[in-house]
RNA sequence: GGCGGCAUGGCCAAGUGGUAAGGCAGAGGAUUGCAAAUCCUUUACCCCCAGUUCGAAUCUGGGUGCCGCCUCCA
C-alpha cells in the first residue's frame, strides 16, 4: 500500500507520487512575523511535521522549506506601535517562534527563506510576468493580471466571470480603482512617504505578499515541487495567487499536490488574531500544559477537519498522554530485542496503513494506545515495587513491543517526556519538610486519629504535594 | 449570493456496503482506615425523511443544523 494524500487541486484523495523518485520537494507558507504564535499555528505545523516525519520513516528523503513573511503592513503596524523598526519586530518574533517549534518538538526546516533577502528572486520574477503581459503597473503599483491568466481560479473553485459581480461591491477604494479586475493583486507595492523601502524598476516599494512565495519556491527548489502545504484559509486568495504568478511565469506546474489543514476552532469559531479569540503556545506551554499533549490534543483529529479547541478535550489529551508516557518510559528502559511477533507486525501494518490514508493519525494514534497498554501496566507495577514485575519487563516479546511503540509514536514526534519535577522542586516545601509531614501522619494513622492523617495529605495537597500510600503501608510523594 | 467542508455514545474522535477503533469521563470490582493513584471489567445501531441493495453509519435524492473561504489570516 502506498501513501495517498488529499490534493485540493482534485478535491480527492490521491496516491502519493514524487517527482523523482525517492525525493520529495515540500514548501510550507510560514508565518508572518508580527505577532506571537498561536494554537492555529500549532495545529498546522505539528499536522505538517508528521506528515515530513511519516515521509521520511517510509524511506524518502525530504526537503522541506518554509518561509518568513517579514515584511508586509501589519509589521509595519507593529514597529509603528511600539516605536521600534520592521527589522526589530521581525527578529523578535522570528525568535519565538524558534522557540515555539522547538518546545513542540517540529522539526525546523531544511532552508527557512525571508521574503527581505529573497528580494532578487522577487523582483525577476516580476519582470518576466511584465514581460510576457501578465502584469501591469499603475503609479508605482505592479498588478498581476488575472484575466490574462488561463486557469485562474482552478484551486478554490472560483470562476473569474461569476465572481466579478460579486466582488463588485468592495470597487471603490482608491487602490480597486487602478485594477484592471476586482481579483488583480498587488505584485509591488509602491512605497508610501516614510515607510521602509526596496528599490525596484518600478520605484522604492515593496512585495507583495503572495510573490514572495511564488519567489521563494522557485529559488529553493526549482520550478515544479512536489507538496505544498498551508493552513485551508490561504486557498484563496493566496494559494490561488501563487499559482497563477508560478504558472504564468514558468509555463510549468507549480505543486503537483497542495495539502490544506483545518482550522482550530474556538467555541464553534475560528481561532483567529483578528478575532481576538486565540491562545498563544507559549501562553499555553506556560501554564503547565505539556508539549506533548497539545501535539496528542490536536493529532486525535483528522488533520483536514476543524478541530475544536476546549479546556476539557485539553485535558482529556493530558491524561490520554499521561498514559503514554508512562508506556514510552518503560519502553526506553527496555533492552533490545531481536524479531517481531506476528501480533507486533500486524500492529506496524495497522499503523502504516492508517498513515497511509490520508495521514489517519486518530487511527494511527489507537494502534499506539493498544501497544502501550501492557507496558503502561507494567510500568504501574513497577512504580508499586512489584518484584513480578521486574522479570516480566525484560521479556523478549515486552521489550520488542516497547521498541516498536516508541518508533512509531517517534514518526508522529511524541517523545516520552521526564516531566518537570526538577524544574519545580525549587518551590514549595522542602523535602524533609514533606518527610517530617508523612511521618507524623503514619503516627496518626498508627494511632487511628485519621481525621489527623487526612488533615495531614490535604495541607500538603494544598502545598502541590501529592501522596501515593502504597502496599505495605509505604507512602510516596509527588509535586504537581 | 458563489465555492468548499462537516453532522457517529456524556465529551473528543476513527470507521465510506456486511451487524460500530481509540482517548477522556461514568459505572462495577481489586486495593485503601477513607481517599488518591494504579490494575481488571464494562457502556452507541451512527441528524431527519425517502430510495438503491440480500444487507448502509457507509451509496442516491431531499431536508435540517453547523463551519470555513470569497478582505489580512495556519
Amino acid at each position: 500500500m502506498t501513501l495517498k494524500l488529499t490534493n485540493t487541486l482534485s478535491r480527492r484523495v490521491e496516491p502519493f507520487e514524487p517527482l523523482v523518485p525517492g525525493e520529495v520537494s515540500i514548501y510550507c507558507c510560514g508565518v508572518t512575523v508580527y505577532d506571537l504564535c498561536h494554537l492555529g499555528h500549532a495545529r498546522s505545523y505539528i499536522a505538517w511535521d508528521v506528515l515530513r516525519r511519516y515521509l521520511s520513516w517510509s524511506g524518502y528523503r525530504v526537503t522541506f522549506v518554509q518561509n518568513y513573511t517579514d515584511i508586509d503592513d501589519k509589521i509595519l503596524g507593529r514597529a509603528a506601535e511600539e516605536g521600534s523598526s520592521m527589522e526589530a519586530v521581525s527578529e523578535r518574533n522570528i525568535e519565538a517562534f524558534v522557540a515555539d517549534m522547538a518546545r513542540l518538538n517540529i522539526l525546523p526546516p531544511d532552508r527557512m527563506p525571508r521574503a527581505t533577502r529573497s528580494l532578487d528572486a522577487i523582483r525577476t520574477l516580476i519582470e518576466e510576468l511584465e514581460a510576457k503581459g501578465a502584469a501591469y503597473s499603475a503609479d508605482g503599483d505592479v498588478y498581476f493580471a488575472v484575466m490574462k491568466h488561463a486557469g485562474y481560479g482552478k484551486l478554490s473553485g472560483r470562476d473569474l466571470a461569476e465572481q466579478q459581480d460579486n466582488a463588485a461591491g468592495r470597487v471603490g477604494t482608491e487602490e480597486e480603482a487602478r485594477k484592471q479586475h476586482p481579483f488583480d493583486f498587488a505584485l509591488w507595492k509602491g512605497a508610501k512617504p516614510g515607510e521602509p523601502s526596496f528599490p525596484s524598476p518600478w520605484g522604492p516599494g515593496r512585495p507583495g505578499w503572495h510573490i514572495e512565495c511564488s519567489a521563494m519556491v522557485r529559488e529553493e527548489l526549482g520550478n515544479t515541487i512536489d507538496i505544498h502545504l498551508g493552513g485551508a484559509d490561504l486557498i484563496f486568495p493566496h494559494h490561488e495567487n501563487e499559482i497563477a504568478q508560478s504558472e504564468a511565469a514558468t509555463g510549468q506546474q507549480l505543486a503537483r499536490y497542495w495539502l490544506h489543514n483545518g482550522m482550530v476552532n474556538v467555541g464553534g469559531q475560528k481561532m483567529s488574531k483578528s478575532l481576538g479569540n486565540f491562545t498563544t503556545i507559549r501562553a499555553l506551554l506556560d501554564s503547565g500544559v505539556s508539549p506533548m499533549t497539545l501535539r496528542l490534543f490536536t493529532l486525535q483529529a483528522h488533520y483536514r477537519k476543524p478541530l475544536d479547541f476546549t479546556a476539557e478535550a485539553l485535558e482529556a489529551a493530558a491524561t490520554g498522554w499521561k498514559g503514554l508516557n508512562a508506556a514510552l518510559g518503560l519502553a526506553s528502559t527496555a533492552s533490545a530485542a531481536p524479531g517481531a511477533t506476528p501480533e507486533l507486525a500486524a500492529a506496524r501494518a495497522r499503523f502504516t496503513a492508517a498513515m497511509d490514508d490520508d495521514l489517519n493519525t486518530s487511527a494511527a494514534l489507537a494502534v499506539l494506545f493498544e501497544l502501550a497498554k501492557p507496558l503502561r501496566a507494567l510500568a504501574n507495577r513497577l512504580e508499586r515495587g512489584d518484584t513480578s514485575a521486574a522479570a516480566e519487563a525484560t521479556s523478549p516479546s515486552l521489550a520488542a513491543q516497547g521498541e516498536l511503540l516508541r518508533e512509531l509514536a517517534g514518526v508522529l514526534g511524541l517523545e516520552p517526556e521526564a516531566g518537570d519535577a526538577a524544574q519545580a522542586a525549587t518551590e514549595g516545601p522542602s523535602t524533609d519538610e514533606i518527610q517530617a509531614q508523612i511521618e507524623a501522619r503514619q503516627a496518626a494513622k498508627a494511632a487511628r486519629n485519621f481525621a489527623e492523617a487526612d488533615r495531614i495529605r490535604d495541607a500538603l495537597k494544598a502545598q502541590g504535594i501529592e501522596l501515593i500510600d502504597r502496599p505495605g503501608g509505604v507512602t510516596e510523594w509527588l509535586r504537581n
